[in-house]
Order: C-alpha cells, then structure tokens, then sequence
RNA sequence: GCCGAUGUAGCUCAGGGGUAGAGCGCUUCCUUGGUAAGGAAGAGGUCACGGGUUCAAAUCCCGUCAUUGGCUCCA
C-alpha cells in the first residue's frame, strides 16, 4: 500500500506505507539525509525514525529550522539528565523541554546542593556520553507500568505528570542506559551533539507554583559543532558591553546608592537631560493627538485606592500606608496615575460633545517590587510612566484606541524599535475571579482590543492571564540585549473603574451616560524604556537624543579662545558641545570621545583658527573634512531631523 | 520573597590565615602636540557590614545588607 507525502514546497511524492522521515529526507538528496535532525508529521513532532502510514505533509527539520534546533536542545536535556544521575544517582528528574537558547531541567536534587562548580564534570560526562552514538528511541508505555517504574524511583513529579495523562499517549524514550517519560521529538542519536555548555543553575517552583516545592533549574546549551558554541560565547560577551546597567554608569547617566534604597534610581545630569528630551518628544506629539497636561500629587488617600480596587487587589504587597501625625488618616504613595486622573475628570459635566477628555501626565509612581525582582532600570521601585487616561464614548472607543496605536508606533518608530512584538493581554481562559467587573464588559473590552489591533494590521499574538485586573491590553513588547523580553508601550481597555468612581457624561437624550477608560503609556515608563533604547543602540543614541552631540578638541591650548568662540556659535544654534580642554594630545582626545560614543568630534588647530573652519570628525567613521561652523550646524541639524518621523494627526 | 553566585581603591579586576596589589581614572610637574592611549612623580582601601573560630581573619565559619543569574510576581 502507497501513502501520498506532501512536502512544504507543495510537491506531492508517493512512498510506500512505513517510510521514514529519513528515508524520505535520503530520496531527496544525500545532503538533507545528512543534515536531517528531525521531522513533523500533520504539525506534529515525529522522530526521523518514526515509519509514515498514513498521507501527509511532511516537513524535515535540520540544525537551520527554529524548530530543528528545540529538537537538538531536548535532545541534549536528556543527555544532561542522564550524565547528572551519574553523580547524583537520587537526584528526581521534573521536566526538561527546549527554549529559545538552549533547554533546562529542573530536578530535585534532595538534601545535596548543585552549583555552578558541578558544570565541568557534567559538561565532561555528556560529550563522553554523547560520543557513544547512542540512539534516541521512543516506545509507547501503558499508564500502570509508567507510574510503576516512577513509583519504583519514589518519583512524585513524574507520577503527578503521568496520572494527568491518558492510557495509550504515555511514551518513553530511551538511549544508552537512561530512560525518561517524553512525549517525542529527538534528534536520531547521541553523536550530533559536538559541544556543551551548562549555563547558570536556578531555583525553580515545580509547575510555577510558588506554594509547591522548589527544584534546581539547570540550564545549558548544545550545538552541532564546536564553533557554534565558541560563537555563541562570543555573542554573549558583546551583549553584556550593550547591558545598560554598564552603559549607564560608562555614559554617566544613571546610578543607584544603597543609602537611597534598593530600585531607586537616581538620574545624573546627562541621564535628566535624555529623560527630559525624551519627554518634550513626547508632549509634543500629545499636543497635535489632543492631550492635556494635567500634574497631580504623588500620594493619594487610601479611599481612593480601596474605590479603585487597587487597594484589595495589591496592599498586601504595597509599601504601607503613611499616616498623618495627628488624625491617622492613611495616603499611600501613588502606585499608578489613573485613580488622580479620574478624580480630574470628576471636576466638571461632560457633554458627548466635550468627548474624548485626555489628560497625560509624565507621574513618578512607586511600587514595592519584591527585592529579588528588581532589575537595573527595567524593573524598579520607583518610576515615571507617560501615562494618560483617555474618556470616551463607546462609540469613540475603537477610534481612540487605533489613535493611540498610531501614537505608540510614531514613537517607537522615531527610536527605531522595528522588533517588537503586540502582545493582546486577555483574561485568564478558566479563572475569572482575578478580574473585577462583568464578563459582558470584559467581552467588549477584548472585542475592541481584537478589532482594533486587526484594524490597524498589527502582527499579534494572544497571551491569556496577562490583562490588568480591570481590563485587557495591547502590550508592545521588546527584548533586552540578552533577549529577555520587557513590556514598554501599553494600551488598556477598561470599562471597570468609571463603574467604579460612577463616571458620566450627558448623551445627546439628555440621560447620563457611561464613559469608557483607555489607560495608556507609549514609553512604558521612562527608567524601562530608555534601559532598552540603551542596550538596543547599544548607546549610540541617535543624534537628536543624546546627551553630547559634539565635544570640540583644540590641538593645544593656543586654541582655546577660538574654541570657546566655536562652541558659543554651536550654543547659539542649540547644539549641545563641550571643549576638551584638558593638556593631552589630539589623539588621546579623540579617543576619549570615541569612548564615550560622542556623534561628532571638531578638531581645532592653526589651519582652522586661521580660516575660521572647523574639522569635523564623526564617531566610528573617522574624518569627514574641513567645515565652516555654518555648514557643520546645517550637517547636524539634518541629521537631527531625519531620525525623527512625522507625526500627523 | 525563594534557589544559586558574587562583594578587595572612583572604575575593571588579580591575590588570599601573618595586617593589601595591577591597569585605567584622579592630583602635581614636564611636554604644546593634527585624527583612537606622550612622560614622570604622588595621593587614594577598617578588603560590604556584624558576630564567631584563632596567638593572628581581608582570607575560614555563621548572620545581615547589597549586587547578580533564574523562579514567582509585575496595577
């Protein structure tokens, strides 16, 4: 009997019932046979070895497949697992899967303490292993013997991942002498795997739970080859010089002192004046998209809070209350903007005619992160969001939202984040009770999100458990020079909290009417957004941003008056220069200004002081000519202006 | 908060039971130089903090604090 093969190339080929993947990989070319590492049948995983009985599409996977290296890595966490029991033979295995770089495995290592100092033996014993070119083998296992061998190894991890299976979709996968509950998806043996690196060592709660016993993540890392890995050492090495915590204190724009408090970042001159640009940008787009500027104080009373939900949904893990001397009376410090905002709403009637209100603000709010979270500037305890709040119509919603998607793709535009990812943040699937308000509020909330992002052709994808307690958002999410991922704009639906403060405006029938909420931040907050603006420019900031846009070097200090006469010109013009003044040769200035990644370097000398040009250096690109002061102005201001997109509204 | 690692000069780091080292930076002097580090001299440290072991602790042990890689959390 024949099976019809479909390939991803459309072509159609006939084989007869029980081929393999490699058998098909090998009719195509030696060369794919050679390289296959994997395969996936109808969308599902299947070994090379696995026989095809059935018609299908068939897609081959090799090193060069996203999907091809998982299998690679998976593959490689069993070989970890397996030289791991070799030392520690009571150790209990949970689960190993692939990520994105690398795979883990999280095991519970009893009473004995695993570290990075094990990592040697263990990397040892996996490429001695790896050499025997044992073959991954999967069998199909009936639900009593699986849970009999487990109950055998006094293995309760396993045993709770086995009774959450059915009879008949059990599978284990052996090679050489180790066997682990797998449901498939190997490379075809042992010997592919040339070169290991364990990575760092974790504490991991078992299924996430931080109220279930916590487990020793490994982490580590296999390629095909051993020039892979020293790349990909490589790679990890130049993304620590992008880590803004090093670029922030090397650029002096940002620091932290333990006599302030730990996520309380303090912002040195350089660092306000970038926030401060990064501001006015900002305001100014606000301005043309219809945003008011409103200020509010940075604490609230606790009423407010307890209005709001905030105040049941996040005391506990607040920092407490401050109590006035004499009546007791409780404030908190502000944790988020929009209870303020909605009290600023409350100060007047609303026609449907004076709709939508926006009021923005740039609010520092504080929030105690627990101490092991804090992060650098990505995650701290104090910080300023771009927050507004936007009150609407119903009908004025999803135009409202498209607007302030408009809004939010205009700035990172401008910053060139073309990476990003928008993420629909929705509720839980199962449990609602995280969630105030109704379901008929939260089903229009999602649908004008959905809707709004379709409308607007955004690439998304759908993340359910992440909406606030209050409403579902659209997150833009961008990754660290290490590619972790942090969330920097957001945009929220929410019909919860005007329920809340009873909001209204008067209809066109004269009635009172619910308004609609959007909460929104295009930056995120600033501390967040410019640590990541820092690690993806790797703090070449773009001209109109950064802190000194040129740093004028006379030859020697005969030059200096006309130094000081060059840099006033470049004053007058808005240009931000300093003069080097310090008695060190041309070269040496150069250099410090190449390592502090100032855009443009002047050179002062004779030549220049006589004719009364300047010449101009550009950083990392070396010399660009004699300029007049003029010129050069018109040079940088044309630069300044072509990062910048327009903004139309 | 939990698990692991780390904490030595302003910065980057070496050392390690017998009371401290390098490079850069800083100060002073010499040098007045043409596109990525000119030369010399000098200042600077309760080796995070608190306890313990020891004749002796920066070093070993315990605790605290902070930083850091993860986990959990993220209005």
């Amino acid at each position: 009997m024949n099976i019809k093969i479909t390939l991803p190339n459309g072509s159609v080929k006939e084989y007869h019932s029980g081929i393999t993947p490699y058998e098909v990989a090998k009719d195509i070319s030696e060369g794919l046979a050679r390289n296959v590492i994997s395969a996936k049948f109808n969308d599902k995983k299947v070994e090379i070895n696995t026989p095809l009985t059935t018609d299908g599409n068939l897609v081959l996977l090799t090193w060069n497949d996203n999907e091809g290296k998982k299998t690679f890595w998976h593959s490689s966490a069993h070989l970890m697992a397996q030289a791991i029991l070799k030392f520690y033979p009571d150790a209990k295995l949970t689960i190993g899967p692939a990520i994105d770089n690398g795979f883990y495995y999280d095991i519970d290592f009893g009473d004995r303490q695993f570290s990075e100092k094990d990592f040697e033996k263990i990397e040892k014993k996996m490429l001695e292993i790896a050499k025997g070119k044992h073959e991954f083998k999967l069998r199909e296992v009936s639900k009593k013997d699986a849970l009999e061998l487990y109950r055998k190894e006094n293995n309760p991890f396993k045993i709770e991942l086995i009774e959450n299976l059915n009879d008949g979709e059990i599978t284990f996968c052996d090679h050489d002498d180790f066997t682990d509950l797998c449901r498939g998806g190997h490379i075809p043996h042992t010997g592919l795997i040339k070169a290991v690196k364990l990575l760092n060592v974790a504490g991991a709660y078992w299924r996430g739970d931080e109220n279930k016993p916590q487990l020793t993540r490994v982490y580590g890392i296999s390629f095909p080859k051993q020039k892979m890995l020293k790349e990909y050492l490589a790679l990890l090495e130049e993304a620590k010089k992008r880590d803004h915590r090093k670029l922030g204190k090397e650029l002096e724009l940002f620091t932290f002192s333990n006599n302030v408090g730990q996520g309380l970042p303090l912002w040195l001159p350089k660092g306000a004046a970038l926030r401060e640009r990064l501001e006015n940008f900002l305001k100014e787009a606000q301005k043309k998209a219809g945003y008011q500027q409103v200020v509010t104080p940075h604490i609230g009373h606790k009423n407010l809070y307890l209005t709001s939900g905030h105040y049941e949904k996040y005391g506990k893990d607040s920092f407490k209350p401050i109590k006035t001397p004499k009546e007791g009376e409780e404030f908190l410090l502000k944790p988020m903007n929009c209870p303020h905002h909605i009290e600023i709403f409350k100060t007047k009637p609303y026609s449907y005619k004076d709709l939508p209100v926006r009021f923005a603000e740039f609010g520092t709010v504080y929030r105690y992160e627990q101490s092991g979270e804090l992060h650098g500037l990505t995650r701290v305890r104090g910080f300023t969001q771009d927050d507004a709040h936007i009150f609407c119509t119903p009908d004025q919603l999803l135009d409202e939202f498209k607007k302030v998607i408009d809004l939010v793709m205009y700035v990172f535009g401008s910053l060139g984040f073309e990476d990003f990812t928008a993420q629909i943040s929705l509720r839980d699937k199962e449990d609602h009770s995280k969630y105030i308000g109704s379901d008929e509020n939260w089903e229009r909330a999602e649908q004008a999100i959905i809707q709004a992002a379709k409308d607007k052709n955004l690439n998304t994808v759908t993340e359910y458990g992440e909406a606030a307690f209050y409403g579902p958002k659209l997150d833009f999410m961008v990754k660290d020079a290490l590619g972790r991922s942090w969330q920097l704009g957001t945009i929220q639906v929410d019909y919860n909290l005007p329920e809340r403060f009873k909001l209204t405006y008067t209809g066109p029938d004269n009635k009172p009417h619910r308004p609609v909420m959007i909460h929104r931040a295009p930056f995120g907050s600033m501390e967040r957004f410019i640590a990541i603006l820092l690690e993806h420019t790797g703090g070449n900031l773009p001209l109109w941003l950064t802190p000194e846009q040129v740093k004028i070097l006379p030859i020697s200090e005969k030059y200096e008056k006309y130094a000081k006469n060059v840099l006033n010109l470049l004053d007058n013009s808005d240009i931000r220069a300093t003069i080097d003044l310090r008695n060190e040769k041309v070269g040496r200035k150069i250099r410090d200004a190449e390592v502090m990644k100032v855009p443009y370097m002047i050179i002062i000398g004779e030549k220049e002081a006589d004719k009364g040009t300047v010449s101009v250096r550009k950083h990392k690109e070396g010399d660009l000519g004699n300029f007049t002061v003029d010129k050069f102005v018109d040079l940088i201001r044309k630069e300044s202006r072509k990062d910048l997109k327009k903004f139309e509204f």
